[in-house]
RNA sequence: GGCGAAGUAGCUCAGACGGUAGAGCAGGCGGCUCAUAUCCGCCGAGUCGGGGGUUCAAGUCCCUCCUUCGCCA
């Protein structure tokens, strides 16, 4: 990123969908996109920095119905979720925007006059299969068994006149623009990727939907009867912010530094629906388009659509937002998946903050505060060692190396170099031993001591984009300024002699690292699993060690069977106490829809209401027993607190109870309906 | 099927321009005691997925095969 230098760095993350509920996906980008916000300041850059959610569409209007209340209401509600959560993980974005505001709909229309007055729009008929649940089209030869190749969901046959944007004639431009600016798309696998793709012939883009079909939309500005595709509308929320159509000067001003961080699940709507927008609108593209990677949570991708979810707001609350962010930022190579599990987690918060970092400001604060009262001493000569020189210039070297490893978006490496400072510093106390010379020559160990904090205060300085909280604490705690705003203010020797060193409390607790046991028959029940952490115990506690079998995952296929089941009948359970019983969420659940799972001939999908705001996903293995048909509206006993699972690409959130023999299974049904969410006891 | 990426110590991963394999964690040994049983030092022969090739020299370039993953509206 050379050319971010100088000038604007205005950053994006993507417009959250206001339906989801924000899990560590969207936590992960949103940081990211702070502090490379927060970095990009301190380079003196003037820096914008965006973030929003996208509010229209079917499910918003599906999930509005649902709740008997107005689009516009059921958005007003669902945005907080996100606009409320990024204070509380110290995200410091600069504007929130939505796409219901009026300033957006005024250029999302005005956008589509343009476009439609110079002829880049036109109107055309489309036959295609229509996904709900995606709500996209599909062509016949993509359905799987006649059903939606995504989510093996129903589609519908679609005929319909529709408005459509001539995207096809950029391709040639695109390959160009992408060949001509090496960086444009990163990391380069997926610009390899997008390159692919641009080889074979683009498409014109359908940018309409028929009101009668859809009303929660933007409505196309020269045909009152259609809104507008929700990619087109949400796309151009990053113009909004930037003062497009309203503020020319302030849009070109912003708009030269742009750069969009997204996921790679979102990668060819902005690398190429977007970028040939642009074109047809003759604005500049962006400086970059950054695609990050997953985070796998038991080895399982987070995504929107399957709403397996680790909450951010739990990891934060549990052990602090500031350590949170450090291992996403030090965990993860941008562009790449990288796996989270509590056991990471909570070693990089070990061994990287509380022993090296924390347990550093700690030793240094109490040894002041006990030897030399409570007061930053003077440097004087140093220590009178020659280590003086090397952890200075250790430490005055990497203000300028931090600031290229974050322009290459090398962030993890970032914070290692940081982190080698730390420890450098570690080694400095150990090596000029103020402890032992404060008896026989206070100066020198006065120095060491003024050395070794001041070294401190760069290393606190540098990750304060990272841990802003914890940083600015540390920084006060020591005696010494506030995080500096620019790394140019950041000079060796600021660090003010007779500053009172206040630090109290260990800055980071260390936490136990659970051990995961494998699962005993015979023996009490496991602890707790901690979200996220089934993978890695699985992997680690299986029988004699053995790896193999755990990570295939025989997985309950969301059904729990009684009776003879396989096995030896013989080994009967251990007897359990009433609590342990009494841990179970059994519950009456209706089932609302059902259908079969792809690709499988066990598996039925069933959507079950149980007594909650929203019906649960149920994957269950019941398909040989019962056709989909015969059990809507049927009810069942399920475990509704049993740790979700994904099955064949679909998240089961609870488990149905069924008994079966050799004919077959039965499931537990009530004898008379009981409402949804009746508890079984 | 087409295109692309990855396969390096028990684990997680680094390894611009080709020159006799590195870090952290885990494990072993030792040291210090200011500090959150923390910190510091020492200990790593791992066919760098298999095979072939180019080169004086190849995880590092080329070919091929295997495995895993991604993209193909």
């Amino acid at each position: 990123m050379s050319d971010t230098h100088s000038g604007v760095f205005y950053i994006t993350t993507p417009i959250y969908y206001v339906n989801d509920r924000p899990h560590i996906g969207h936590g992960y980008c949103t940081i990211l996109a702070d502090v490379l916000a927060r970095f990009h300041r301190l380079f003196g850059q003037e820096t914008y920095f965006l973030t929003g959610t996208d509010e229209h569409g079917q499910k918003v209007q599906e999930a509005a119905v649902k709740r008997g209340m107005s689009s516009q209401a059921h958005v007003d509600d669902m945005h907080r979720h996100f606009r409320d959560l990024w204070p509380t993980l110290h995200v410091s974005n600069d504007d929130f925007i939505r796409t219901t505001e009026p300033r957006h709909v005024r250029v999302v229309q005005h956008a589509l006059q343009l476009l439609w007055d110079r002829g880049l729009i036109y109107r055309g008929e489309y036959e295609g299969f229509y996904s709900p649940r995606v709500e996209k089209f599909f062509a016949a030869d993509e359905l799987v068994d006649g059903k939606c190749p995504e989510t093996g969901g129903e589609v519908h046959q679609i005929k319909e006149s529709n408005y459509f944007f001539r995207m096809s004639q950029y391709r040639d431009a695109l390959v160009a623009h992408i060949h001509a600016h090496p960086d444009f798309i990163r990391p380069e696998s997926r610009r390899n990727e997008v390159l692919g793709f641009l080889k074979q012939p683009l498409q014109d883009l359908c940018i309409s939907r028929p009101k009668a079909r859809l009303e929660w939309g933007i409505p196309l500005p020269f045909d009152p009867d259609y809104v507008t595709y929700v990619w087109f509308d949400a796309l151009l929320n990053y113009c909004t912010a930037a003062g497009l159509y309203l503020d020319d000067e302030r849009f070109a001003h912003l708009w030269c530094g742009v750069h969009h961080l997204i996921g790679k699940d979102i990668l060819t709507t902005h690398s190429v629906y977007w970028t040939t927008m642009l074109m047809a609108l003759e604005l500049p593209l962006p400086r970059h388009i950054i695609a990050h990677g997953w985070w796998l949570v038991d080895r399982t991708k987070m995504s929107k659509s399957l709403g397996n979810v680790v909450d951010p707001l739990a990891m934060k609350d549990k052990y602090g937002v500031d350590s949170l962010r450090y291992f996403l930022m030090r965990e993860m190579v941008v562009g790449l998946d990288a796996d989270f599990t509590e056991e990471a987690f909570l070693k990089r918060h070990n061994f990287d903050l509380a022993n090296d970092l924390g347990n550093l400001a700690n030793r240094l604060a109490k040894f002041v505060q006990r030897s030399m009262g409570g007061v930053v001493p003077a440097p004087g000569e140093g220590s009178g060692t020659p280590h003086d020189d090397d952890l200075r210039a250790m430490a005055t070297g990497l203000p300028a190396r931090v600031r290229e490893l974050v322009e290459d978006l090398r962030i993890e490496a970032a914070v290692e170099a940081v982190m080698n400072l730390v420890r450098r510093i570690n080694r400095y106390v150990a090596e000029t031993e103020p402890f032992k010379v404060i008896k026989t020559d206070p100066a020198h160990a006065a120095g060491a001591v003024y050395h070794a904090l001041e070294g401190l205060r760069f290393a606190l300085n540098l990750l304060a984009p990272i841990m802003p909280g914890k940083c600015s604490e540390l920084l006060a705690a020591i005696g010494a300024p506030p995080p500096v705003t620019s790394l140019d203010a950041l000079r060796w020797g600021d660090l003010p002699a007779g500053a009172a060193v206040t630090l109290q409390d260990a800055p980071f607790p260390r936490h136990e690292v659970p051990t995961f046991q494998a699962a005993d028959p015979g023996a009490a029940p496991a602890p707790a699993r901690k979200p996220g952490k089934a993978g890695a115990a699985a992997r680690e506690a299986g029988p004699s060690g053995a790896p193999g079998p755990a990570d295939a995952t025989p997985a309950p296929m969301g059904v729990a069977q009684a009776g003879v089941a396989s096995g030896d009948p013989s080994a009967a359970p251990a007897k359990v106490t009433y609590d342990h019983f009494a841990a179970l969420d059994l519950r009456v659940g209706t089932v609302l829809a059902a259908e079969a799972v792809a690709k499988s001939d066990k598996l039925l999908r069933l959507d079950v209401d149980l007594g909650e705001a929203r019906p649960r996903q149920v994957v269950a293995g019941i398909a040989k027993a019962y056709a989909p048909a015969d059990l809507v509206g049927r009810q069942f006993l399920f475990v509704a607190n049993l740790e979700p699972r994904k099955v064949f690409g679909l998240l089961s959130e609870a488990m149905v109870l069924a008994g079966h023999d050799d004919d077959g299974l039965a499931a537990f049904s009530p004898l008379r309906p009981l409402p949804a969410g009746a508890k079984a006891s």
